[in-house]
This record gives C-alpha cells, sequence and structure tokens, in this order.
DNA sequence: AAGTGGTCTAGACCACTGT
DNA sequence: CAGTGGTCTAGACCACTTC
C-alpha cells in the first residue's frame, strides 16, 4: 500500500483510500484504532501534515473519531431508531406511551425529554404562521435523549387560538399527550403531513446534537390537521441522521 | 471583526465564523464571491495556511464551492424536487408521466433517466433476498438527472419468479411503467413501505452525484406489495440530499 | 503574465490522556 | 513523563482561469 506519486490523485486521498480500505474490509474494526499520526507519516513517508489530511478524509466522511491523548478510531454504528407513520394511532396513545419512549425501549434504552424552558407564546416565523394560519403560537422546545446520548431537537407550535382552548401553555395534559390533549377538546385529529429534508447540521445544532460539523440531520416538519381542517399543531425536529430511520407505509391509491 | 487571540477558539474556527456571518446576512449573496485566500491573509492577519482553513469549515458545510482559478463562491441553493407518497396513485400511472418527470416539468426542467446497462438477472444480496423472499431478481440501474445534474441512483428488483411472468427483463413496457406492467399482469398493488435513513455519500456515490466528498444523501428503500402480500418490487434509490424533499401524507388512525 | 485555488514540506508550540 | 492529536507559521511548487 504505497503511495503512487506518479498519479493525479492527491498523497492524501491516497492515504485516506488504503485506511477506508482497510476499515471496510474489516481489518480495523469499528471500536479499534487506526495508525497514529507519526505511524502513518512512516508508513507513507510523508509529513505529519499531509498524513494529517489524509485523516482528515475519513473524519469528515464520518468513518472516524479522534480521541485527543489516545488517537483516531473507527467509528461504532449507533442504535437506530425507527420512526413510523403508524406511530400517532389512537390505539397507541391510549397505550399510554410516546413513540419515541416504545421506540427506545424495544432497543432496550432509556430516554428522556429535556426541555428547554416553559411554554412561551411567541410571533412565529412567516412559514409558520403561514401554515397555521394565525401569527402567535405557543410554542414548547425540547432536546431528546436516547441511551445517554441527544438524538433529536423538537419544536412544537400550537396555534394561539388552539391554545386557549386546550390550556397546553396554561400547563393542562393529558396522558396522551398533546394529541390527547387536542382530541379531548373537540379538535378530532384528520391526518398529518410530514416532509423531511436531510442537509448538513448548522453549528449550533452540532453542538446541541454533539455531532462533528457538517454531520448530516433530518429536518422533519410535521402538520397535525383536524377534521375541519385547521393545522391544530407544526411540528417542527431537527434529528441526527445516523440515529434515525423514518419508515413510512401506505396504501396504493387509485 | 478582528481575531481574538485570547479566545479559545481556534483563529480558523473565528475566521469561518466571520465569513459565515456575512454569508447569513446576506453580505455575501448567493453566487457572489468570497474574498481571495490572499485578501484573509490582510484581513485577518494570519498565513495563508490557517486562511484556508477557514474556508475548508465553509465549504464542509456545504455553504461555499471553491473553482480553480476563480476564486471561492456562495453557493446557489439548488432547485429542490419534491418526492410525495401520492406519486404511485393509478391515475397518475394513467397519465402516462413518472413522477419524477411530473415534478421536474412542474419546475420547468428538463429529466432524464440513464440507464447502467441492460436489464440483468442476478443473486441478490442477503437483505434483499429476505425482502423479496428469493435469491435472485431482475435489476434494472438508472441514473436520474433532473436539469442537467445528476440527482439519483435508482436500483429496481423485481424478483426473479414474477420478473418471469410480467417480462420485464425481456424488455415488454406498457405506459405505466413497472407498476403498470405489474398490474396489467395480476399483480394489483396493494401497499408500499418506504424506509429513509440519511447518511454521508460514499466516494463513489458522491462522484457519481457530483457531489463534495461527505455530502449529504437520503437512502430511500421502497417495498412494492400486491395484494397476495408479495413484494413484487425491491427499490433503492440514493438522492442528493440538497436536490430532494420528502413529502407524505397520511391519515390519523384508530 | 497575473491572480486564483490545490498540494506538500518542515518545524514549532499547545492540550489532553495514561502510566 | 511519553505519546497522542490540534493549531499555526513560512514558504515552495503546481494547475487552472482570465486577460
Amino acid at each position: 500500500m504505497a503511495i503512487d506519486h506518479t498519479s493525479d490523485r492527491p498523497v492524501f486521498a491516497q492515504i485516506a483510500d488504503a485506511l477506508r480500505q482497510r476499515i471496510r474490509s474489516g481489518a480495523i474494526a469499528p471500536g479499534a484504532k487506526l495508525p497514529s499520526e507519526s505511524e502513518l507519516v512512516e508508513e507513507f513517508g510523508v509529513t505529519r501534515t499531509t498524513a494529517r489530511r489524509g485523516l482528515a478524509v475519513l473524519q469528515q466522511e464520518g468513518l472516524t473519531e479522534a480521541r485527543r491523548g489516545l488517537g483516531v478510531f473507527v467509528r461504532e454504528t449507533a442504535p437506530v431508531i425507527a420512526v413510523r407513520n403508524n406511530r400517532f394511532s389512537r390505539s397507541a396513545r391510549a397505550a399510554g406511551k410516546g413513540a419515541l419512549a416504545a421506540e427506545a425501549e424495544a432497543l432496550g434504552l432509556d430516554w428522556q425529554s429535556e426541555e428547554q424552558g416553559p411554554v412561551e407564546i411567541v410571533d412565529v416565523p412567516d412559514e409558520i404562521a403561514q401554515a397555521i394560519g394565525e401569527p402567535r403560537a405557543a410554542v414548547k422546545r425540547r432536546r431528546m435523549w436516547v441511551g445517554g446520548v441527544p438524538t433529536q431537537l423538537a419544536d412544537s407550535y400550537i396555534p394561539a387560538s388552539v391554545d386557549v382552548e386546550i390550556g397546553y401553555s396554561a400547563g393542562l395534559t393529558v396522558p396522551g399527550g398533546i394529541y390527547g390533549l387536542l382530541e379531548a377538546n373537540g379538535h378530532r385529529l384528520d391526518r398529518f403531513r410530514e416532509e423531511l429534508v436531510a442537509r448538513q447540521a448548522s453549528p449550533e445544532e452540532a453542538v446541541a446534537l454533539h455531532l462533528s460539523n457538517g454531520a448530516p440531520v433530518v429536518s422533519l416538519v410535521r402538520h397535525a390537521i383536524d377534521e375541519a381542517g385547521k393545522v391544530v399543531e407544526y411540528f417542527d425536529s431537527v434529528a441526527a441522521a445516523d440515529r434515525h430511520r423514518y419508515v413510512y407505509e401506505f396504501k396504493a391509491t387509485d
């Protein structure tokens, strides 16, 4: 696995290729340590700077993780939470468990919702105002943890006119969560609309979710719509991509 | 916007912060050129290496794009194709247009499917074999282009037993595409299951989709299931994340 | 030819981890 | 303390783009 100096491919890329191949083949297993920088310097006959650039490529690809004072290690694959489109059924609500909680428990992991302060009534951005048809909403911001790791940021907006009816910001709760509370107050849910976009984490999101800069996240926006056609909840989550998969089942239609 | 050398924050990160702020505020608009490396050297009082590292951060975040001999530019946001879960309705098929084609035309973009060779009958990986309940399948591999840009890789697997019935690998076609062909041969479709995972592009995918290394992609796996409960198509696509959004609408259920 | 970004070397100093 | 990764400087050579 020597460097081909006649090749057009940059040296650092060849080093990354060689190491990537060792990882993919299992020669360096998940959790195992890669050669140290000085070992790479010897092996490939380059300066430490160039060896580091090779390592940086793998880190950027999310394959490895550097630990100061210890070395560079192959990333362990994280447990992946399934998010399913049948998670909002009334029977699931009646069982009392949130969808995320149930999924986490099925994987043998503990679960936690960290509220980022009290429910506030705020002026919402245009995009949300358009969706809910009014300019103000009660918003609850949370950070979800599963297995001791932050997995997603979740903001829930309830239109102000609905909030006064159901007492959300006043702190009223029922076992079925926000959707239970809505249905208990005459807003029977008719349908949901979810829109998913994957993108790279902003620096702020990366910090909040303990991700490396530019790691992929999934942004999910949900509209919960009642039988009167009103959007009674606008839900916005940003989830670490490598900890979530999204499953949708739907019927063939005419 | 000078560098704070007393801060813990590395100099290159401070440079990235300053430039990111200019981009977010619109001071440097999409498509506009950032200061050249030598200008950054002057402005921030660092070496070119450090200035480059600052630029590298933004590039990794997907905010900018370097063009050799020209400069570094703020990325223009790409047109985003909506992928909808009602795209497989029979009425849409009757209209003769594929879902992607219709979406592209709505955006005023041209569309193209580039086949990566003939339909082949192959032994499939375990995961697919398990899904379709047999070890062999006819596979068609495509690369889709929209607006002159590759947008996704799409592999379609038809179980071998179904293939012989409907003549897929033999080249038979009907206006409604593969789903039309299936339904014309007694495999009336009952439901679909789609699973989405976002992750970073592999180097091979990055090349095929003209993405920078480690850019996010969305991997979508679809099972098309007929009324007998048989998976009659296993579809696997890898799409450039910044060119797609996925929209699912579904009813509240009991 | 001048200006741009891309790669690489050589060496310094620092911060963190484990012994 | 030795070994690890993290940051930064200084300067060289190269490839590409425009004039």
